[in-house]
DNA sequence: AATGAATGAGCGTTCATTCAT
DNA sequence: TATGAATGAACGCTCATTCAT
């Protein structure tokens, strides 16, 4: 029903074809060789090696290794969002059965080889570059957007701060099956099987949901954005 | 009620005294690298640097860094091992407080900063090196045992498969936690209301869940392990 | 009473308006940058930097970087050279007072920021490069025009040999201020009484000087010029 | 009279006989190329070519090229200070005898290949770095104690403020010198008849000095250094 | 007239590793 | 038991240069 759309990146520099083209090459070559070795393993020189050209050339699009993993970085992620955007949009189910849809996407991106192997790379990075950090909660708040959308609507009566957690909780439960059923993993086959607990459970979990008698009206989710930023990310619009 | 044992490693190499505590401490310095500054920071130099010893004084008890970091590995792991067996064995409640329970020290365990940063790295180093995949594996084979049981328990009617996969999604909606309210994280926070959530609707899972029709009779639960060494993990002894 | 004229290069390539006035913009951004960070700062990175155009429009100019480094110093040379023409011609004083201005001019220049760093760069280079040191030569040879002539009139009995040894000695001396009382430099605050102890035994110097007993006629003062560049730069005209 | 003494090192680090010998000879090889190359050519890469070892190794005695260098220079210029302080105390003459001997010795010495490459270096070095800078005031400051010292001997009614003056004007007058008359140079050959004329100019200079009519009491010779370095530098001890 | 694309050589530095002491 | 000496491979980066556009 969801797919992710395949990875775009928008070329900096270069009003010549071919200068388009290669950084295009060089970002997806970056991001062949995160998910193929990790990251330790995505250097100049074997984007360049892959490529079949010299390191120098790399250092024409990118002033800095640094510059180019943050450009690899905010391709990934952005491709992750507009799949995330795609899912809040492009529905008019039931809140219900569009929650389910949205577990069922999740799962089944989780199952991919790219998402299996980018992610804990990413949460690994995030422990040590505040930047990724911020990078990662500003995708996982577009995220959570459509989930805290379905849960006030299944469960109108539950406060802000309830709805936001029982979010969190439920985008947590669903990331924490790549590291068992992602590809590769040994629980990749009982996917079908872990879909349905996953739906049936966090489903059930929305609407049992009891809110909390003394509600904060200053709660605000926790993020690592500014307040602006979060909002833009959260604007219905 | 339940506590983390402190890391406890067992030197591997060294006949004399002196040795042993060397390799302890080269261990112990690993680590504290490793959650600190994250795995690509743990090179001999900084080893050796912290404990203002040489390079190759390191080489001298471990022939390559691979060895090394296998033992810095296994050492942290097993560490985890004894948290998990001490859940197991340490606890006469009835098996649905046992399992709020685990779920509790779970949650308490990734709020520090030691889990928060350590997992992450070993589930991006999963996706490169199968030596890692196995032993995260193993330690979370001994971790689902005493959740297995309490689903058992709770819910007697359940095939093996269900329980299973009801426990694999267990650990692994409390793992993903991690990511968003591991130490230092914005959701950190929220760890209360996180905990009663995911006790609530895991518990309710458990408690709902339905066995399956027609259960395959040969299935067994999947893993990177041998047979043998399987067993003896999950084996009551 | 004597001033440097401001630095004036000539653009030796480029047909077209646009193209001289590039060449211009070209040296005097090198030059800036030899005066502010010293040799190994002038390259076409930087200069291509900061004037916001590319290397390559450079090299479009100048076909290799010895090319324009030769430009660079041949133009800032010739600033000097007619900063020492200037010196000559411009004065109608007797010859002494002649020698006192000359003597203030070039310690007054010392103290520049230009001249302080130009110029122990340009020795450092003449150790390493002939045509530097043929340059240098020549630059030199032009400032001791003046000189050699007013010791020939303050002290008519001396030889050509001797006067053109005190003119060297006495130039040696000024520059050799540089060092220690030129722009920014310690003694930079002494130069009013280095001005008067320099014009003073320098002057006594020349007026002192005996000539040598048996002068040989076939003497000519040393240089790496071949002789008609000598001539041409110590021709009065 | 005076002699150069040759390059002397301090090895800073091996127990072993080799590891010393090794300091000593990148130190060695390093003051060759810069002497015959200059400055930009002492690269790691070109000692270790001309040693035949490879950059690693002297990466082993050095951190980093920037301790190298420190190191390079410190070794050149206290070869320079031990110089000086055989200048100053090796002599029993009269003042006036031996202030010549100090002027004999100096343009010897700047007749050297070594002399003659090295300081132009310095003083454009001295131009970017202010640690260079400072270095080099302290040798200075060193080489100008015996000047000093016969100055005020030779004619003791000097203030304090014209001594240091004319020991600044002649040290500055001698390094002057280097730049036409060093190693190699054009006026080279003239160099006996210019310490004639230097010794006679620069002695007269000094006896001829008249103090300044109402000195500053506050006074102190101008120095890049702190005060105790400056005394450290200047006590006779 | 000027730029973009690409190269190749060189730079300082980090790192794991080997070996003799 | 531990160190110093030395290596070789790799890393990010700078630079001058060539060539097609």
């Amino acid at each position: 029903m969801f797919d992710l759309p395949s990875l775009k990146i928008k070329a900096r520099s270069g009003i010549y074809a071919t200068g388009q083209e290669r950084v295009v090459q060089i970002l997806e070559t970056a991001v062949e060789i995160l998910i193929q070795d990790g990251f330790p393993s995505v250097t100049l020189r074997e984007i360049a090696r892959r490529m079949d050209i010299r390191v120098s050339a790399i250092h024409h699009y990118y002033s800095s290794r640094d510059d180019l993993i943050l450009d690899v970085l905010s391709g990934v992620l952005s491709s992750y969002e507009e799949f995330f955007e795609g899912l809040r949009t492009a529905s008019d189910l039931q809140p219900e059965e569009r929650l389910r849809a949205f577990i069922n996407a999740i799962l089944d991106d989780i199952l991919t080889l790219k998402t299996t192997r980018l992610f804990p790379e990413l949460w690994a990075l995030a422990g040590r570059d505040e930047n990724v950090s911020r990078m990662i909660d500003a995708i996982y708040i577009r995220s959570r957007v459509l989930v805290t959308r379905c849960i006030a609507e299944i469960n109108p009566a539950l406060d802000l701060r309830t709805r936001e957690n029982l979010a969190l909780f439920l985008t947590a439960s669903l990331e924490g099956v790549t590291i068992f059923a992602g590809h590769g993993k040994p629980w990749a086959g009982e996917m079908p099987q872990l879909k349905a607990i996953a739906c049936d459970s966090l489903i059930a979990m929305v609407c049992n949901a009891r809110p909390i008698a003394d509600p904060d009206p200053d709660w605000r989710p926790p993020t690592l954005l500014d307040a602006a930023s979060y909002v833009a990310l959260t604007d219905p619009v």
